[in-house]
DNA sequence: AAAATTTACAACCGCGGGATA
DNA sequence: GTATCCCGCGGTTGTAAATTT
């Protein structure tokens, strides 16, 4: 006894998704809204022989896709407002906090960047910030006591899923993203990515989302001891319960701080 | 120029929680 | 109360593109 499986594997298509699947699913969601992923891809072909029959005559494979692949690819890739590559310094740097204090939980790590995907703040986490963050903490061990390394190390530290991101260093300074505070470098790989030039960081629109808009960035974490400057002390139970409850059910999460 | 290696990221997979029949 | 569905999450894989040898 166990529940069926999402869909067969035989029959179904993988792997990269055409435009012709991506028109398909993009019109399908647009006349019928989200949800019900399972059965879309049967609505879809269904919604496919009543508008597109004429033009599909010739080539009617309707979308053969499993439901969960329908959804994925909605909301990482077709959803309206995505953004793509380019992950601004400030996003960069939210990513950080974020994860600091989070640990990998992407989906509200993603919440907090208009744009963004879960799946996107994961990646570019596995593929660069990890590495980054690795060298910035050895760098840092080498340089500190070790005595006051081993003092995180107690039994009352909070270890969320995060397990390669220990230690970081940051500056409450707004827009300073010098060497002190292990911020970006004004190149990064994103840099390189064709397209607009990025914004500058009062430019940004993370500094105009509600969330943000009065406060800004720093602001969220003022009057907190999570960012101090160069020793940055893992948080207590209490504050770690109060900061995920707070992040996951108020909204308004930034008046916890 | 070609082969080998690395990087970036889209997509897959299994699982768990809540809803529903 | 139980089985199943639906959805979303996070870890992992596959592979094209870029880079190095």
């Amino acid at each position: 006894m166990g529940r069926k499986p999402c869909c067969g594997k035989e029959g179904v298509n993988r792997g990269a998704w055409s435009l012709k699947e991506d028109e398909l699913l993009s019109n399908y969601i647009q006349l019928h809204g989200e949800g019900k992923w399972r059965n879309l891809p049967h609505k879809a072909a269904f919604f496919l022989l009543l508008h597109l029959l004429v033009f599909m005559a010739k080539n009617n494979q309707g979308l053969n896709r499993c439901g969960k692949s329908c959804r994925l690819r909605w909301m990482n890739y077709l959803r309206p407002g995505i953004k793509r590559g380019n992950i601004s310094p400030d996003e960069q740097d939210l990513i950080i906090r974020l994860h600091r204090l989070l640990g990998n939980r992407w989906s509200l790590i993603a919440g907090r960047l208009p744009g963004r995907t879960d799946n996107e703040i994961k990646n570019y986490w596995n593929t660069f910030l990890s590495k980054k963050m690795q060298v910035d903490v050895s760098k840092t061990i080498e340089s500190e006591d070790k005595k006051s390394v081993r003092k995180y190390k107690s039994d009352k530290m909070i270890v969320p899923k995060a397990t390669r991101c220990t230690k970081m260093l940051v500056s409450l300074d707004e827009g300073d993203h010098s060497e002190k505070n292990q911020c970006p470098p004004s190149s990064t790989p994103s840099d390189t990515n064709d397209g607009p030039p990025l914004e500058s960081p009062k430019e940004n629109h993370l500094l105009n989302m509600p969330y943000f808009s009065d406060i800004g960035i720093e602001g969220i974490f003022e009057n907190t001891n999570m960012l101090e400057t160069d020793d940055v002390a893992p948080m207590s139970e209490m504050e770690f319960h109060n900061l995920t409850y707070s992040l996951e059910f108020d909204d308004d999460w930034t008046n916890f701080l």
